[in-house]
DNA sequence: CGTGTAAGGAATTCTGACACG
DNA sequence: CGTGTAAGGAATTCTGACACG
């Protein structure tokens, strides 16, 4: 059983505008990174999305990230990696190869 | 001069409907709250209220003080003598007087 | 691939006011 | 005094789509 323990910082509670005054991306830009599964906003029971503190947090290393070339999709693995357990160095190894692929210009990765 | 450090607690970023979720207070007492100077939201450009959780946990002190028939008024004079740095002993007794009265009923306080 | 924009609708928020008590 | 509600308007948010590149 996975308990995880409600934080001031992991909690939803700031609307899409909040954040995207916070972070300096566009509403269009924050949608379109969960859509790429990078992040996970709640639901109001209207349907409004409702981002935390980790969130914007996340969002802004997505943003510089996205600024050096690198791909949702590449971001999306780095992800998955970390929550694998994988050692920083190994992460770290990983992220380097990434920049690479994005300043040689690859076609396809 | 005062600094005030911007924690994740106190930083405004929540609007009045998710604190309303948050507290199960009526959006109409928040502002009302508000209007008595008991909170101090900020606003975003358009005009609309930010909270923060410190704001959420006050709202839920407020309410409880409301249901021990408490007045607006005396809420206000409790806060304005914690600013002044009376001791706890001292609002403690100024707020025991405030629940006697509440309870007996007073006309005038 | 990443992001802007126009489109149409639904829900939010705001203020000032009237109601009740 | 504390809080509900109807009123009218302005701004927000949502989704799916077309555009560009």
């Amino acid at each position: 059983m996975e308990e995880e323990k409600e934080t001031l910082k992991s909690r939803k509670v700031i609307t899409i505008g909040i954040v995207s005054e916070l972070t300096g991306l566009s509403v269009r830009r924050i949608r379109y990174y969960e859509e790429r599964k990078l992040i996970f906003p709640e639901r109001t029971k209207q349907g409004s999305r409702k981002f935390s503190f980790s969130d914007v947090e996340a969002l802004m290393d997505i943003a510089n990230k996205i600024e050096d070339g690198v791909q949702t999709h590449e971001i999306r693995r780095e992800m998955a990696r970390r929550e694998r357990g994988l050692t920083d160095r190994e992460v770290r190894d990983q992220m380097l190869k990434g920049q690479l692929r994005a300043h040689f210009g690859e076609t396809r990765s």
